[in-house]
DNA sequence: GGCTATTATGTGCATATGCACGTAACTATG
DNA sequence: CATAGTTACGTGCATATGCACATAATAGCC
Protein backbone atom coordinates (compact mmCIF):
# COMPACT_ATOMS: atom_id res chain seq x y z
CA UNK A 1 0.00 0.00 0.00
CA UNK A 2 1.08 3.35 -0.75
CA UNK A 3 1.43 5.63 2.02
CA UNK A 4 -0.79 8.53 1.96
CA UNK A 5 1.18 11.66 0.45
CA UNK A 6 1.95 14.27 2.72
CA UNK A 7 -0.05 17.45 1.78
CA UNK A 8 2.44 19.47 2.85
CA UNK A 9 4.68 18.54 0.51
CA UNK A 10 3.03 16.82 -2.40
CA UNK A 11 0.08 19.00 -2.87
CA UNK A 12 -2.63 17.11 -4.37
CA UNK A 13 -4.04 20.18 -5.75
CA UNK A 14 -0.94 21.15 -8.30
CA UNK A 15 -2.53 22.81 -11.05
CA UNK A 16 -2.33 21.06 -13.93
CA UNK A 17 -0.59 21.68 -17.07
CA UNK A 18 -2.06 25.22 -18.72
CA UNK A 19 -5.34 24.24 -20.29
CA UNK A 20 -5.26 27.44 -22.41
CA UNK A 21 -2.08 27.07 -23.77
CA UNK A 22 -3.21 23.75 -25.63
CA UNK A 23 -6.38 24.61 -26.63
CA UNK A 24 -5.06 27.44 -28.42
CA UNK A 25 -2.26 25.10 -29.99
CA UNK A 26 -4.73 22.94 -31.28
CA UNK A 27 -7.22 25.62 -32.00
CA UNK A 28 -4.53 27.12 -34.14
CA UNK A 29 -3.47 23.65 -36.05
CA UNK A 30 -7.02 22.57 -36.76
CA UNK A 31 -7.97 26.02 -38.02
CA UNK A 32 -5.05 25.63 -40.48
CA UNK A 33 -6.40 22.14 -41.21
CA UNK A 34 -9.99 23.59 -42.12
CA UNK A 35 -9.00 26.55 -43.74
CA UNK A 36 -6.82 24.54 -46.32
CA UNK A 37 -10.05 22.98 -47.58
CA UNK A 38 -12.39 26.26 -47.18
CA UNK A 39 -9.85 28.06 -49.02
CA UNK A 40 -10.62 26.48 -52.33
CA UNK A 41 -14.76 27.85 -51.47
CA UNK A 42 -13.59 31.34 -50.37
CA UNK A 43 -14.27 31.08 -47.11
CA UNK A 44 -13.09 31.61 -43.57
CA UNK A 45 -14.30 28.81 -40.65
CA UNK A 46 -15.24 32.02 -38.56
CA UNK A 47 -17.03 32.98 -41.55
CA UNK A 48 -18.72 29.28 -42.71
CA UNK A 49 -19.73 29.20 -38.89
CA UNK A 50 -21.43 33.02 -38.93
CA UNK A 51 -23.56 31.57 -42.36
CA UNK A 52 -24.56 28.62 -40.58
CA UNK A 53 -26.07 30.12 -37.76
CA UNK A 54 -28.43 32.81 -39.71
CA UNK A 55 -31.18 32.32 -41.95
CA UNK A 56 -33.25 34.43 -44.08
CA UNK A 57 -35.20 35.36 -41.19
CA UNK A 58 -34.11 38.81 -39.37
CA UNK A 59 -32.18 38.53 -36.33
CA UNK A 60 -30.63 40.96 -34.67
CA UNK A 61 -26.56 41.12 -34.11
CA UNK A 62 -26.76 40.85 -30.86
CA UNK A 63 -28.89 37.55 -30.81
CA UNK A 64 -26.76 36.55 -33.46
CA UNK A 65 -23.54 37.17 -31.66
CA UNK A 66 -25.41 35.36 -28.72
CA UNK A 67 -26.16 32.03 -30.65
CA UNK A 68 -22.40 31.98 -31.75
CA UNK A 69 -20.91 32.78 -28.42
CA UNK A 70 -19.01 35.28 -29.95
CA UNK A 71 -18.14 39.13 -28.62
CA UNK A 72 -20.83 41.71 -30.08
CA UNK A 73 -18.11 43.45 -31.49
CA UNK A 74 -15.87 40.68 -33.39
CA UNK A 75 -19.23 39.45 -34.80
CA UNK A 76 -19.96 43.17 -36.34
CA UNK A 77 -16.46 43.44 -38.18
CA UNK A 78 -17.10 40.12 -39.12
CA UNK A 79 -19.59 40.50 -40.84
CA UNK A 80 -18.62 42.95 -43.27
CA UNK A 81 -16.65 41.21 -45.68
CA UNK A 82 -19.99 38.71 -45.42
CA UNK A 83 -22.41 41.68 -46.44
CA UNK A 84 -19.46 42.74 -48.96
CA UNK A 85 -20.10 39.02 -50.52
CA UNK A 86 -23.36 40.00 -50.63
CA UNK A 87 -23.94 36.55 -48.54
CA UNK A 88 -25.92 38.93 -45.79
CA UNK A 89 -28.06 41.40 -45.70
CA UNK A 90 -29.75 44.41 -43.62
CA UNK A 91 -33.35 44.58 -43.12
CA UNK A 92 -35.21 47.35 -41.55
CA UNK A 93 -37.39 46.83 -38.57
CA UNK A 94 -38.68 49.16 -36.02
CA UNK A 95 -36.42 49.60 -33.25
CA UNK A 96 -33.92 52.12 -35.46
CA UNK A 97 -31.11 50.58 -32.72
CA UNK A 98 -30.85 47.54 -34.47
CA UNK A 99 -29.62 45.65 -37.23
CA UNK A 100 -31.53 42.85 -38.76
CA UNK A 101 -29.66 40.79 -40.36
CA UNK A 102 -30.66 38.18 -43.18
CA UNK A 103 -29.38 35.29 -45.00
CA UNK A 104 -29.70 36.35 -48.71
CA UNK A 105 -31.07 34.10 -51.87
CA UNK A 106 -26.80 34.24 -53.07
CA UNK A 107 -25.77 33.66 -48.97
CA UNK A 108 -28.12 29.99 -49.21
CA UNK A 109 -26.35 29.35 -52.37
CA UNK A 110 -23.12 29.65 -51.60
CA UNK A 111 -23.81 28.38 -48.15
CA UNK A 112 -24.54 25.29 -49.98
CA UNK A 113 -21.31 24.77 -51.93
CA UNK A 114 -19.09 25.92 -49.01
CA UNK A 115 -21.05 22.94 -46.93
CA UNK A 116 -19.90 20.14 -49.24
CA UNK A 117 -15.93 21.63 -48.83
CA UNK A 118 -16.69 21.78 -44.95
CA UNK A 119 -18.21 18.11 -45.06
CA UNK A 120 -14.81 17.56 -47.10
CA UNK A 121 -12.50 18.82 -44.40
CA UNK A 122 -14.19 17.60 -41.38
CA UNK A 123 -14.33 14.02 -42.79
CA UNK A 124 -10.61 14.71 -44.01
CA UNK A 125 -9.88 15.64 -39.85
CA UNK A 126 -11.70 12.01 -39.34
CA UNK A 127 -9.49 10.14 -41.34
CA UNK A 128 -6.51 11.68 -40.71
CA UNK A 129 -6.69 11.92 -36.95
CA UNK A 130 -8.87 9.18 -36.12
CA UNK A 131 -12.77 9.06 -36.29
CA UNK A 132 -12.57 7.74 -32.72
CA UNK A 133 -10.70 10.61 -31.36
CA UNK A 134 -12.78 13.64 -33.03
CA UNK A 135 -15.83 12.12 -31.48
CA UNK A 136 -13.68 11.75 -28.16
CA UNK A 137 -12.31 15.06 -28.33
CA UNK A 138 -15.99 16.72 -29.64
CA UNK A 139 -17.33 14.95 -26.70
CA UNK A 140 -14.60 16.72 -24.34
CA UNK A 141 -15.08 19.96 -25.60
CA UNK A 142 -18.88 20.06 -25.52
CA UNK A 143 -18.80 18.84 -21.84
CA UNK A 144 -16.19 21.88 -20.94
CA UNK A 145 -18.79 23.89 -22.95
CA UNK A 146 -21.58 23.13 -20.83
CA UNK A 147 -19.31 23.32 -17.51
CA UNK A 148 -17.86 26.20 -18.56
CA UNK A 149 -21.09 28.89 -19.11
CA UNK A 150 -20.25 32.00 -21.11
CA UNK A 151 -18.49 35.08 -19.33
CA UNK A 152 -22.38 35.56 -17.15
CA UNK A 153 -21.40 39.26 -17.60
CA UNK A 154 -19.66 40.59 -14.20
CA UNK A 155 -22.14 43.53 -14.02
CA UNK A 156 -23.66 42.84 -11.07
CA UNK B 1 -30.09 -7.35 -33.59
CA UNK B 2 -29.74 -3.93 -35.28
CA UNK B 3 -30.23 -4.81 -39.36
CA UNK B 4 -26.87 -3.10 -41.00
CA UNK B 5 -27.72 0.57 -41.92
CA UNK B 6 -27.75 1.15 -45.28
CA UNK B 7 -24.83 3.04 -46.27
CA UNK B 8 -26.06 4.61 -49.54
CA UNK B 9 -29.02 6.71 -47.33
CA UNK B 10 -27.79 6.19 -43.57
CA UNK B 11 -24.08 6.94 -44.76
CA UNK B 12 -21.78 5.74 -41.97
CA UNK B 13 -19.16 8.35 -42.50
CA UNK B 14 -21.65 11.23 -41.99
CA UNK B 15 -19.48 13.92 -40.50
CA UNK B 16 -19.12 14.46 -37.21
CA UNK B 17 -20.40 18.21 -35.93
CA UNK B 18 -18.20 20.93 -36.13
CA UNK B 19 -14.84 20.41 -34.35
CA UNK B 20 -12.75 23.93 -35.60
CA UNK B 21 -16.14 25.97 -34.62
CA UNK B 22 -16.76 24.14 -30.75
CA UNK B 23 -12.93 24.13 -30.78
CA UNK B 24 -12.65 28.07 -31.60
CA UNK B 25 -15.66 28.73 -29.14
CA UNK B 26 -14.11 26.99 -26.18
CA UNK B 27 -10.79 28.81 -26.71
CA UNK B 28 -12.35 31.90 -26.65
CA UNK B 29 -14.25 31.36 -23.01
CA UNK B 30 -11.33 29.53 -21.66
CA UNK B 31 -8.98 32.29 -22.70
CA UNK B 32 -11.06 35.28 -21.08
CA UNK B 33 -11.11 33.25 -17.85
CA UNK B 34 -7.78 32.83 -18.18
CA UNK B 35 -7.07 36.67 -19.03
CA UNK B 36 -9.38 37.66 -16.25
CA UNK B 37 -7.10 36.35 -13.79
CA UNK B 38 -3.92 37.57 -15.67
CA UNK B 39 -4.88 40.95 -16.29
CA UNK B 40 -4.03 41.73 -12.69
CA UNK B 41 -0.24 40.39 -13.14
CA UNK B 42 -0.27 42.34 -16.70
CA UNK B 43 0.01 40.15 -19.02
CA UNK B 44 -2.04 38.22 -21.73
CA UNK B 45 -1.89 34.20 -22.36
CA UNK B 46 0.12 34.11 -25.20
CA UNK B 47 2.49 36.00 -23.70
CA UNK B 48 2.88 34.24 -20.45
CA UNK B 49 3.28 30.95 -22.94
CA UNK B 50 6.47 33.09 -24.57
CA UNK B 51 7.71 33.42 -21.42
CA UNK B 52 7.58 29.80 -20.44
CA UNK B 53 9.55 28.66 -23.41
CA UNK B 54 12.29 31.10 -23.13
CA UNK B 55 15.24 31.09 -20.88
CA UNK B 56 18.28 32.64 -20.33
CA UNK B 57 20.09 30.96 -22.88
CA UNK B 58 19.79 32.39 -26.53
CA UNK B 59 17.41 30.44 -28.78
CA UNK B 60 16.40 31.70 -32.39
CA UNK B 61 13.37 32.70 -32.87
CA UNK B 62 12.66 30.10 -35.36
CA UNK B 63 13.46 27.50 -32.58
CA UNK B 64 11.18 29.48 -30.29
CA UNK B 65 8.58 29.49 -32.96
CA UNK B 66 8.64 25.93 -33.59
CA UNK B 67 8.86 25.28 -29.77
CA UNK B 68 5.96 27.07 -29.12
CA UNK B 69 4.55 25.34 -32.33
CA UNK B 70 2.83 29.15 -33.54
CA UNK B 71 3.79 30.54 -36.71
CA UNK B 72 6.80 32.43 -36.84
CA UNK B 73 5.66 35.70 -38.05
CA UNK B 74 2.58 35.66 -35.07
CA UNK B 75 5.91 35.27 -32.55
CA UNK B 76 7.67 38.09 -34.39
CA UNK B 77 4.57 40.12 -33.71
CA UNK B 78 4.34 38.71 -30.18
CA UNK B 79 7.73 39.65 -29.08
CA UNK B 80 7.29 42.97 -28.89
CA UNK B 81 5.51 43.99 -25.81
CA UNK B 82 8.07 41.53 -24.07
CA UNK B 83 10.76 43.08 -25.07
CA UNK B 84 9.30 46.73 -24.64
CA UNK B 85 8.67 45.74 -20.93
CA UNK B 86 12.14 44.26 -21.07
CA UNK B 87 11.81 40.90 -20.31
CA UNK B 88 13.29 39.80 -23.39
CA UNK B 89 16.21 40.62 -24.70
CA UNK B 90 18.38 39.84 -28.01
CA UNK B 91 21.82 38.96 -27.84
CA UNK B 92 24.02 38.81 -30.72
CA UNK B 93 25.50 35.63 -32.15
CA UNK B 94 27.62 34.61 -35.15
CA UNK B 95 24.92 34.24 -37.84
CA UNK B 96 23.52 37.60 -38.67
CA UNK B 97 20.46 36.68 -40.02
CA UNK B 98 19.26 35.16 -36.98
CA UNK B 99 17.78 36.81 -33.81
CA UNK B 100 18.91 35.56 -31.02
CA UNK B 101 16.18 35.92 -27.87
CA UNK B 102 17.11 35.29 -24.09
CA UNK B 103 14.91 35.48 -21.01
CA UNK B 104 16.33 38.33 -18.60
CA UNK B 105 16.82 39.06 -15.25
CA UNK B 106 13.73 41.20 -14.89
CA UNK B 107 11.76 39.10 -17.43
CA UNK B 108 12.79 35.64 -14.70
CA UNK B 109 11.54 37.64 -11.71
CA UNK B 110 7.98 38.86 -13.83
CA UNK B 111 8.27 35.49 -14.57
CA UNK B 112 8.10 33.90 -11.19
CA UNK B 113 5.06 36.57 -10.05
CA UNK B 114 3.10 35.98 -13.10
CA UNK B 115 3.15 32.12 -12.62
CA UNK B 116 1.54 32.61 -9.41
CA UNK B 117 -1.41 34.31 -10.70
CA UNK B 118 -1.34 31.64 -13.33
CA UNK B 119 -1.41 28.90 -11.06
CA UNK B 120 -4.51 30.22 -9.71
CA UNK B 121 -6.34 31.07 -12.74
CA UNK B 122 -5.57 27.28 -13.61
CA UNK B 123 -6.90 26.21 -10.28
CA UNK B 124 -10.15 28.43 -10.39
CA UNK B 125 -10.81 26.54 -13.83
CA UNK B 126 -10.40 23.50 -12.16
CA UNK B 127 -12.83 24.32 -9.55
CA UNK B 128 -15.21 26.52 -11.92
CA UNK B 129 -15.16 23.45 -14.28
CA UNK B 130 -15.00 20.59 -12.05
CA UNK B 131 -11.24 19.23 -11.85
CA UNK B 132 -11.76 15.74 -13.20
CA UNK B 133 -13.07 17.10 -16.62
CA UNK B 134 -10.20 19.59 -17.35
CA UNK B 135 -7.95 16.86 -16.38
CA UNK B 136 -10.13 14.70 -19.13
CA UNK B 137 -9.79 17.60 -21.45
CA UNK B 138 -6.33 17.81 -21.41
CA UNK B 139 -5.83 14.33 -22.07
CA UNK B 140 -8.02 14.53 -25.14
CA UNK B 141 -6.13 17.96 -26.20
CA UNK B 142 -3.17 16.38 -25.73
CA UNK B 143 -3.85 13.31 -27.57
CA UNK B 144 -5.12 15.18 -30.50
CA UNK B 145 -2.16 17.35 -30.51
CA UNK B 146 -0.33 14.20 -31.01
CA UNK B 147 -2.41 12.76 -33.96
CA UNK B 148 -2.57 16.20 -35.52
CA UNK B 149 1.20 17.29 -36.11
CA UNK B 150 2.25 20.60 -37.66
CA UNK B 151 1.58 21.07 -41.18
CA UNK B 152 4.48 19.22 -42.16
CA UNK B 153 4.53 22.55 -44.68
CA UNK B 154 3.51 21.62 -48.02
CA UNK B 155 6.70 22.31 -49.19
CA UNK B 156 8.06 18.98 -50.71
C1' DG C 1 36.22 33.75 -55.50
C1' DG C 2 31.75 34.56 -57.62
C1' DC C 3 27.04 32.79 -58.71
C1' DT C 4 23.09 30.35 -57.06
C1' DA C 5 20.21 27.93 -53.78
C1' DT C 6 18.83 28.05 -49.13
C1' DT C 7 17.75 30.03 -44.78
C1' DA C 8 16.14 33.41 -41.15
C1' DT C 9 13.62 37.04 -40.77
C1' DG C 10 10.49 41.26 -41.49
C1' DT C 11 6.22 43.40 -43.35
C1' DG C 12 1.70 44.20 -45.73
C1' DC C 13 -2.81 42.51 -45.70
C1' DA C 14 -7.00 40.56 -44.04
C1' DT C 15 -9.19 38.88 -40.55
C1' DA C 16 -10.08 37.36 -35.19
C1' DT C 17 -10.52 38.77 -30.43
C1' DG C 18 -12.28 41.47 -26.64
C1' DC C 19 -12.09 45.66 -23.66
C1' DA C 20 -13.12 50.63 -22.92
C1' DC C 21 -15.49 54.32 -24.47
C1' DG C 22 -18.92 56.93 -26.98
C1' DT C 23 -23.59 57.69 -29.11
C1' DA C 24 -28.18 57.32 -30.83
C1' DA C 25 -32.69 55.30 -29.95
C1' DC C 26 -36.01 53.48 -26.88
C1' DT C 27 -38.37 53.08 -22.23
C1' DA C 28 -40.05 54.23 -17.84
C1' DT C 29 -41.54 57.87 -14.71
C1' DG C 30 -43.40 61.82 -12.77
C1' DC D 1 -43.99 65.24 -22.75
C1' DA D 2 -39.33 66.07 -20.69
C1' DT D 3 -35.72 63.69 -18.32
C1' DA D 4 -33.09 59.81 -16.63
C1' DG D 5 -31.86 55.17 -17.27
C1' DT D 6 -31.31 51.34 -20.45
C1' DT D 7 -30.23 49.16 -24.69
C1' DA D 8 -28.05 48.18 -29.27
C1' DC D 9 -24.49 49.33 -31.56
C1' DG D 10 -19.93 51.27 -33.62
C1' DT D 11 -14.99 52.35 -33.13
C1' DG D 12 -10.21 52.91 -31.29
C1' DC D 13 -6.70 50.22 -29.42
C1' DA D 14 -3.78 46.33 -28.63
C1' DT D 15 -2.87 42.08 -29.63
C1' DA D 16 -3.42 37.11 -32.26
C1' DT D 17 -3.19 34.59 -36.56
C1' DG D 18 -1.19 33.08 -40.84
C1' DC D 19 -0.33 33.75 -45.89
C1' DA D 20 2.27 36.00 -49.64
C1' DC D 21 5.99 38.56 -50.69
C1' DA D 22 10.50 40.85 -50.09
C1' DT D 23 15.34 40.90 -48.40
C1' DA D 24 19.69 40.12 -46.35
C1' DA D 25 23.02 36.62 -45.00
C1' DT D 26 24.96 32.16 -45.44
C1' DA D 27 26.14 27.80 -47.76
C1' DG D 28 27.33 25.07 -51.86
C1' DC D 29 29.39 24.46 -56.09
C1' DC D 30 32.20 25.10 -60.15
Amino acid sequence: MKPVPDSAHIPDAAPLACTGARLRKLTRRITCFYEAHLRTAGIRLSQYSVLMNISPKPITLLQLADRLEMDRTTLTRSLKPLIDQGWIAEASGGDLRQRLLILTPAGLRFRQRAELVWRDAQLALEAHMGRDVVLDLNTRLERALTQLKPALADDN
